[in-house]
DNA sequence: AAAAAGATAGACG
DNA sequence: CGTCTATCTTTTT
């Protein structure tokens, strides 16, 4: 596990059901401009399927590519996951994605050490 | 160790 | 609207 990734999670988990987060806010959120960096380690997903890849989706709104396949039949199933957390999908598109999107991370790579309580 | 690929975003024409 | 570049990490050879 890399601690790239670490924090990529820990900000990914932040994110509540029914809402969705984008890659630059990902980046944002961990201070770096590796948006594609953040995406490369969904597609491995080492900590699948806790890791909620779906609910990443891109800058615009689109749902960029999950499987690997930015179309497919495939896909659909992962929409229908995401409609039952309330993000409909619609021509790829997220439904009022402009209220859906999450950016409120708590910056996670500020000192997520858990050290417990000491 | 080095090189190539990757699910983006932004800027320019 | 379409095309190109910049960015960082991960993975593979």
């Amino acid at each position: 596990m890399t601690p790239f990734a670490e924090n990529v999670y820990a900000a990914l988990r932040q994110v509540p059901p029914g809402q969705v987060t984008t890659y630059k806010a990902l980046a944002t959120a961990l201070n770096t401009k590796a948006y594609q960096a953040i995406g490369q380690i969904m597609r491995r997903n080492p900590d699948a399927p806790h890791t909620p890849c779906h609910r990443v989706v891109a800058s615009d709104g689109r749902l960029g590519g999950f499987m690997g396949q930015r179309t497919g039949s495939a896909m659909a199933n992962k929409i229908r996951l995401l409609e039952s957390e309330g993000v409909f999908v619609q021509d790829g598109r997220v439904v009022d994605f402009d209220s859906k999107v999450f950016t409120a991370f708590r910056l996670p790579a500020a000192d997520e050490k858990k050290g417990g309580t000491k």
